[in-house]
RNA sequence: GGGCCUAUAGCUCAGUUGGUUAGAGCGCACGCCUGAUAAGCGUGAGGUCGGAAGUUCAAAUCUUCCUAGGCCCA
């Protein structure tokens, strides 16, 4: 007959019986009906943040899975419909990377002749590549997900709620085609995302020119500084720092500007006069003659004067920065600012243009040799070296990049700043510093939205341009394609280059001119923005069900999602609907190594969640993953902490669960509620416990503190379950029938697991459930932990003051242990007594309970427990001070009130122990104290040895008399025996003849307590002296004992 | 260079609104239990709280600066 209470399938948890719980998930369907049975419930939206399937999953995804996976389990429990449908990130560089890689091919030339068709349908199978090992990973994690039914970003469905999105954008006059400056390879003719630079620095010299400008209203030069040569003719303003100081100087036979903090760079043979000392500001919208005269200045543009800029540093250069906004970031929006001309004769090769006459056609860096020459030949040099410094360099062919304006598509999202910052206050963020730090500042310095790539692979932007007036419109889907064109578009793939093919004519009246697509596509961090409309095609379908799940209550991703995710949703949410797309969101920080250094794939200090869970299953992740660290701290993963959650916190409940198995198997015990039950003292208290504990960790999943409140929980399992009920209630399920307190021991018992079991499930969820169907199924085939409710806190079965007695019981067995460990007196040495004392009523609360004070009197083994009625028979008392209350009362004479409080005579302090309180002199002034300023101490005298903490005074009889000296022996021999026995391979249930040879003192100890020492070692015979088999000696209290031992 | 975060025992981390005796787990040492046993339990050693200055009667805690590490951005 199989149990009632089956034991679990693995000696201990391992990926084996995770398994069997995912069989047993897949086959009754759980996840889905922890869904469907919340039917009508309140919703609880949650939004999948949508990973790229080309990637392995590694340990920070395992992280940022368990975060979203606890508190939608959680939230499902309390009786919340959570949907929860799967997303991927399927577009973008990283997967045209791979496929190049896979082709053997590099750069927009190379995909361009290889056909963009046929590139983009490598693409979209590559998006796939790792889709087994994430389903895989999904599974073994046990984060449950809707993965039959996902939003994808490449389908038409998705594209067509993008644009649409994007329409919005444009009528509302918030889309505009700017230029932005990016990193630029001029051999491939490739712009770089900012990202791709990542690694791509590499230390070089370069040529470092000082140069002089000079000024057109004054005998006198700028002394500017640069480290690109090929910029020089594209200059069109000097910035200074307006609260720098700058200095004229005479210096040999000219009169140079520059800051007085780099007069250093000057040589000094030539003599440096400081004529004039001014600041920065002084210098703005001075004019000065044009270095290398090829560009012109387009009309209504400035150029050539001194502007202002917060970029400019005194650490390298003159001070005095030149400025050529096609090349440089910074130049760029310092012109946009100051409304400076751009100077761009440099074409997408990276040569310079025919406006640049000397150097037309020749590659801008291998003109620096020659510009630098012009300019020494024209007196403009002063003087040149080298710089050594960080360049970034074209990983893929190894050129140096440069800085490049390019046309670029942009949203207005800085018009959208304060709307922004408001729509983010209603975030509750965790931890709170990311939305108010991070987050806000970078909210506050909103920058528009560089929203195009020059890319293949990605939602191509919907912005079709005529090419006779420029208008611009943005069509939405393939209804309104074929509506355009005339022609069914129904069947086309919105990709490129199916898209570019598309034409046609201008709506605008009388134009006839064509429309066609711009060329770009969006950044992909659009499109997982867009996910909230996108993943249900609105505004083209499901309005209801995308009302319902709009806007999310919960979303939860790594804090490098803060610029990314986080951001593109708040932006396209705020701007469709006037709020933020999440109210509640969860940051989780990186996972590290073991030093504390980022894991990457070319230092190999990677961690495989998949092996890991592979051979450990992932119970012992997740519980490690969450309650090792607070999950927006970074993480230091030690394997060794997987162990630990393993034998510590599943091991225990598993444990205990066993325990609770192997005696209901026995007497076939299921629960009964309406059978009486006789709580005694430790069952009133654990279920007090329990209480306190589910509210603490409702609170903390509440405030999403995941780690708060597993911590709680695993401290609970351990040291109040097991560690102290288990314990102490072992005797009540020995004996035989099912009397009211066995009875009452399983109910108690089988409540705390059942409860905790619920309250574990959203963190292990495996361990939880196999328990659970261990303690509830019987047979049943498809109860589930996941289908239960979470536990409520109930206050009538909270016992504050219970907990408090326990707790000072605790400390109690505590601190006698601690006595016994100096005194050596081990614990088999019974001993006669052990007074306790306390300055509150804990002591004598204690006192009173005698099943607490028979616990007590058990764990340390002394025969009677009673009052410390006067602490200083048994104690050296001495007065300590108590600065808590001191310090606001005395101030600055509190520590010479201290130090009359440690002067104080025992005599007062009994004074003070009777009254409550005394009063002390300091100098004239006489102030009454008590309890709340002076805190006493007990230290032990003989007999007695004695040791307090936190105001708990307890005090152990170290007489060790005859009659105590005989029973410790017999306990220790009993202990002999026990070893012997095991040592020798006899069963338990053996039975023996036993020998005890030894001296007078050891037999007389034998003589006293022969009957228990039969009892306890089964021995049917116990003889003084005689042969048997198994034989050893030991020492005990001085003297040598020889045990036999025959099984019979 | 900027913003945010972190630094406490050999390791991983707690430490409430500032209170003088800074805690836990692991590891280590010693010991206990042997009727939850491929388990369980206890005790102990170990820290000038990253460094420096300041505020305060009192600083791991508040302020400033510095150092190291992380993330994001230039």
């Amino acid at each position: 007959m199989a149990d009632l209470y089956p034991l679990p399938a693995s000696p201990y948890h391992d990926a084996a019986s995770e398994h069997a719980v995912s069989e047993f998930w897949r086959r009754h369907d759980v996840f889905r009906r922890s869904i469907t049975q919340r039917a009508g419930c309140p919703d609880w939206v949650f939004y999948e943040g949508p990973p790229t399937a080309n990637g392995r999953p590694g340990v920070h995804h395992a992280m940022a899975r368990l975060c979203k996976d606890i508190i939608c389990r959680y939230k499902t429990m309390t009786g919340h419909r959570v949907l929860r449908k799967a997303g991927w990130d399927t577009h973008g560089l990283p997967v045209e990377r791979s496929v190049e890689k896979q082709l053997g091919i590099q750069g927009a030339q190379a995909i361009q002749a290889y056909g963009l068709g046929a590139f983009n349908d490598k693409c979209r199978e590559s998006v796939w590549s790792c889709k087994a090992e994430w389903d895989e990973f999904t599974e073994l994690l046990g984060y449950w997900i809707d993965l039959e039914d996902p939003y994808i970003t490449y389908t038409n469905d998705y594209i067509e709620s993008v644009w649409a999105i994007l329409q919005r954008f444009h009528a509302a006059g918030m889309l505009y085609q700017g230029h932005k400056v990016v990193p630029y390879c001029p051999v491939c003719a490739t712009p770089l995302s900012s990202h791709e630079l990542a690694n791509s620095y590499r230390t070089v010299q370069d040529p470092s020119l000082y140069v002089r400008l000079q000024a057109a209203d004054a005998d006198e030069s700028f002394l500017t500084w640069t480290t690109t040569p090929w910029t020089l003719p594209s200059n069109v303003a000097l910035a200074v720092g307006e609260d720098f100081d700058y200095v004229r100087v005479r210096h040999g036979g000219e009169v140079l500007i520059l800051a007085e903090a780099r007069l250093d760079v000057l040589d000094r043979e030539r003599g440096v006069e400081v004529v004039d000392r001014f600041k920065g500001r002084a210098l703005l919208g001075r004019r000065y003659r044009q270095l290398l005269p090829f560009c012109r200045v387009p009309a209504g543009a400035e150029a050539f004067k001194v502007v202002a800029a917060d970029f400019v540093t005194l650490d390298t250069g003159t001070g005095i920065v030149h400025l050529a906004p096609a090349f440089g970031e910074d130049d760029f929006k310092a012109g946009e600012r100051e409304n400076l001309a751009v100077f761009k004769p440099v074409d997408q090769n990276g040569e310079f243009t025919a406006e640049v006459e000397p150097w037309r056609g020749m590659h801008v860096k291998k003109a620096d040799p020659l510009i630098i020459r012009h300019l020494e030949a024209a007196g403009q040099l002063y003087a040149q070296a080298t710089y050594r410094h960080e360049y970034p360099f074209h990983d893929r062919c190894g050129n140096a990049l440069i800085y490049y304006a390019t046309p670029s598509w942009f949203i207005a999202t800085s018009r959208m700043r304060d709307q922004l910052v408001a729509a983010n206050a209603d975030i509750v963020w965790a931890p709170p510093e990311v939305g108010a730090g991070r987050f806000g500042n970078w909210l506050a310095g909103n920058i528009d939205w560089a929203l195009s790539r020059n890319r293949f692979w990605g939602t191509p932007l919907n912005v079709w341009v005529c090419d006779r007036c420029g208008r611009l419109h943005l069509p939405v889907s393939r209804a309104e394609l074929g509506e355009l064109t005339g022609r069914d578009q129904s069947g086309l793939d919105l990709h490129r280059p199916h898209v570019d093919a598309i034409v046609f004519s201008c709506a605008a009246g009388g134009c006839g001119g064509t429309m066609r697509r711009t060329p770009e596509v969006i950044d992909c961090w659009f499109d997982s923005g867009s996910m909230p409309f996108a993943q249900y095609h609105w505004p083209f379908e499901n309005q209801e069900l995308f009302a319902s799940q709009y806007p999310a209550d919960f979303i939860s991703e790594g804090i490098d999602q803060t610029r990314g995710w986080f951001y593109t949703m708040l932006v396209i949410g705020t701007f469709l609907t006037g709020r933020s797309s999440y109210k509640r969101c969860l940051v989780n920080e990186l996972v590290l190594d073991r030093q504390g250094k980022k894991m990457s794939k070319s230092v190999g200090n990677t961690v495989d969640p998949m092996a890991i869970m592979r051979r450990d299953g992932a119970d012992p992740l997740r519980w490690y993953l969450v309650t090792a660290n607070p999950v927006w701290l970074p993480t230091r993963f030690d394997e060794e902490g997987i162990a630990e959650a393993r034998s510590k916190l599943l091991g225990t409940v598993e444990n205990t669960y066993k325990f609770f198995a192997l005696y209901a198997n026995l007497d076939g015990w299921t629960p009964e509620p309406a059978r009486p039950v006789a709580p005694t003292v430790l069952d009133r208290w654990v279920l007090s416990r329990l209480q306190s504990v589910t509210a603490s960790v409702r609170d903390d999943l509440e405030a999403m503190n995941l780690t708060r409140a597993g911590r709680t929980l695993g401290a609970f399992v351990c040291d109040d379950v097991s560690n102290w009920y288990v314990r102490l209630c072992r005797k009540r399920f020995w004996h035989g029938a099912v009397d009211t307190d066995k009875h009452t021991a399983y109910t108690v018992l089988d409540t705390v697991l059942e409860t905790v079991l619920r309250l574990l499930a959203p963190f292990v969820p495996f361990t939880a459930e196999e328990l659970y169907r261990g303690l509830r199924a019987h047979g049943e085939a498809d109860v589930s932990v996941h289908l239960q409710d979470f536990p409520v806190a109930d206050p009538a079965r909270q016992d504050a003051d219970l907990e408090r007695r326990m707790r000072a019981a605790q400390d109690v067995v505590s601190l006698g242990r601690s006595l016994r460990q100096d005194t050596q007196l081990k614990v088999r040495q019974p001993l006669g007594q052990l007074l306790v004392h306390s300055a509150d009523d804990r002591a004598a609360t204690l006192l009173d309970d005698p099943t607490l004070v028979g616990y007590v009197a058990n764990e340390l083994n002394v025969k009677r427990i009673g009052a410390l009625a006067d602490p200083r028979e048994v104690v050296v008392v001495t007065a300590r001070p108590n600065y808590r209350a001191l310090g606001p009362r005395f101030a600055k004479q509190a520590p010479q009130w201290a130090r009359v409080i440690e002067a104080m005579t025992a005599e007062q302090i009994s004074r003070l122990r009777e009254r409550g309180e005394i009063a002390l002199v300091l100098a004239d002034r006489q102030e009454v104290l008590g309890f709340a300023e002076i805190q006493v101490r007990e230290e032990g005298i003989e007999p007695f040895a004695a040791t307090s903490e936190a105001g708990l005074t307890v005090a152990l009889d170290t007489t060790v008399d005859e009659v105590l000296r005989a029973e410790g022996v017999a306990r220790e021999i009993i202990n002999k025996v026990q070893n012997l026995r095991k040592k020798s391979g006899l069963e338990v249930s053996d039975r023996i003849r036993l020998v005890i040879v030894g001296d007078a003192s050891a037999r007389a100890a034998v003589a006293d307590h022969a009957e228990r020492i039969r009892q306890e070692t089964l021995a049917e015979s116990l003889a003084a002296d005689g042969e048997l088999p198994h034989r050893d000696t030991f020492r005990i209290d001085d003297s040598d004992v020889t045990i036999m031992l025959a099984r019979i």
